[in-house]
RNA sequence: GCCCCGAUAGCUCAAUGGCAGAGCGAGCGGCUGUUAACCGCUAGGUUCUAGGUUCGACCCCUAGUCGGGGCGCCA
């Protein structure tokens, strides 16, 4: 007897005997005919569940199948027929050899957390290792990794070559935000060592006051650390990925990044996914092109291969959902300066639109700001380009001057907003000329020898290079519609918040 | 980090400082090729924690813990 999975009984032709193994999803008894049961079972490999139909001629019938409540684990063997509303069905018959085996009970069923009733998204949260077995989180998981796969092809397709950077650093010099610190030192006993005043560093983690007694200043002697040095988790993989870009052309990273910042919204995690592409003799609007049909290709395959998931986002989740996303695969991204989108703010403004924050040329833009832009104004997805460069990253390719009229300096950054997330993609031309680069860390006050390889790379056989970073969770979000990024990832990662 | 809201049955929520309630879910029965089924009955409570005010606290006060929303930081 064959054993299909759910996604394929639903599509056997009729009459085939098979075996179905999974969970049950609900349970209806009838005494019609003799008595039966409609067992609702699902395995996770498409949204819909197959309805057995069993026969109270069973011998486990009265002992087992009567007493099946969600979420027992089961092994059905039946007939595949016609549903007469429509569809397969298993019909479930001991004269037909058919068969239910219990293989897992639900004990408790009156306080089995998860129960054939709608649940909040904020309960389901405290039961993660449990909430995927519902219709909506089994629905993000199979997107979710349709997207991934997705990401793959895309990149493959194009002659990319997937790049592992590490997760642990010891550059303090990534610059994206705080970082959590790896380190096997007895924080219950931390060697420390004198300090000379000329290693004194303001603010060093660690140091402590020198007392009145005059006891010598002293800080933590990482010396003595796993790594000999400080090291923390990755904020990004981009510096790394920019050398492999200077040898293999096209390059691109997938993996989890790390910060420590106190962000408590729903669309922030301590520990999330980026995707990180690389491309040599490339410049800002090569890297637009690459940004805006790699959301086109992750938006198009999951319509494609997820088109049940979809359809469920579209009816309870996001109503309008297929629409929206087909209206962005239509249209080509709204591509502006920053010196405009500044402009139709202004004019925004003037025309008596309010907004929290003020803006001006050189401010950066809040993302009340963004929002507006993509969803008011444009109402489809935008590209910014070219920002001050006061607001950015000291890597970002130094514009000409006067570039889109821009009353000062701008770099060769870029973002894509999209409507309902705001940011999706950020990312920039990154500086070649070594000069101009050393230029921007001297101004921005950081520490050159840090930077040594990356410097180097400007040194021997320097590109036009560019690259962005796509916040995965962020792309879940504005495919699935749902509406916090803990919910579209399987076990989140916040503030206060490391369960599971 | 800042501002606001919340915590009562397995879940979602009611309850004027004066007897702790409903819907859903669960169990039992009825009915039914059922599929958000329907009808009846039953069980189910340390009202987040620790203090305080009061004759009396789910309710008022203080502190804490946890959760949610908004903002900032960013992807």
């Amino acid at each position: 007897m064959a054993w299909l999975r759910v996604v394929e009984a639903l599509r056997a032709p009729l009459g085939t005997t098979i075996t179905v193994k999974g969970w049950v999803r609900t349970r209806r008894d009838s005494k019609a005919e003799g008595g039966m049961s409609f067992v609702a079972v699902h395995d996770g490999t498409c949204f819909d569940a197959i309805q057995a139909v069993v026969k109270s001629n069973l011998s486990n019938y009265a002992s087992e199948v009567a007493k099946l409540t969600t979420h027992c684990a089961v092994e059905i063997d039946g007939v595949i027929v016609q549903n007469p509303k429509g569809g397969n069905e298993i019909a479930v018959d001991a004269a037909q050899g058919g068969a239910v085996r219990v293989v897992g009970w639900v004990e408790d069923p009156d306080t089995y957390p998860i129960q054939p009733k709608p649940h909040s998204f904020e309960y389901l949260r405290e039961v993660a290792h449990l909430r995927v077995r519902t219709n909506t989180f089994g629905a993000v998981a199979r997107v979710r990794h349709s997207l991934a796969a997705a990401t793959h092809r895309f990149f493959d397709e194009r002659g990319f070559f997937y790049v592992h950077t590490p997760i642990i650093t010891a550059s303090d010099c990534e610059g994206a935000g705080q970082m959590f610190r790896v380190s096997t030192l007895d924080l219950c006993n931390l060697p420390r060592k004198t300090d000379d005043a000329s290693s004194r560093r303001e603010g060093e983690a660690g140091r402590t006051k020198g007392l009145a007694t005059g006891e010598p200043e002293t800080s933590i002697d990482y010396s003595q650390d796993f790594f000999g040095k400080e090291s923390h988790l990755t904020v990004s993989g981009q510096l790394n990925v920019e050398t492999y870009c200077q040898a293999l052309s096209r390059v691109y990273t997938f993996g989890p990044t790390f910060r420590a910042e106190n962000s408590n919204t729903s669309r922030h995690l301590a520990e999330f996914w980026m995707i990180e592409p690389e491309i040599a003799f490339a410049d800002l609007h090569a890297d637009a092109d690459l940004a805006e049909s790699y959301v086109k290709y992750m938006i198009d395959a999951v319509l494609r291969e997820r088109a049940d998931d979809m359809q469920f986002f579209d009816t309870r989740i996001e109503k309008g959902l297929l629409a929206r996303l087909k209206h962005v695969l239509d249209t080509p991204f709204r591509r502006l300066p920053y010196t405009e989108a500044i402009k139709i703010l202004e004019k925004a403004i003037a025309g008596g639109r309010k907004f929290e924050y003020p803006i001006g040329w050189g401010s950066d833009l809040q993302s009340e700001h963004e929002r507006y832009l993509t969803e008011e104004h444009f109402k489809q997805p935008v590209i910014l380009m070219n920002y001050p460069k006061a607001i950015k990253a000291f890597y970002m390719r130094l514009n000409d001057p006067g570039t889109d009229g821009a009353p000062e300096e701008t770099v060769a950054a870029m973002d894509v907003l999209v409507p309902g997330i705001g940011e999706l993609v950020g990312g920039s031309q990154r500086e070649e000329r070594l000069e101009v680069l050393d230029r921007r860390i001297d101004e921005m006050g950081l520490p050159k020898h840090e930077y040594w390889w990356y410097r180097d790379l400007r040194r021997y056989g320097t590109v036009p290079h560019a690259g962005f970073g796509l916040g995965f969770e962020r792309m879940m979000l504005f495919v699935t519609g749902m509406q916090n990024i803990r919910d579209v990832i399987p076990f989140p990662r916040a503030p206060k918040q490391a369960e599971f």
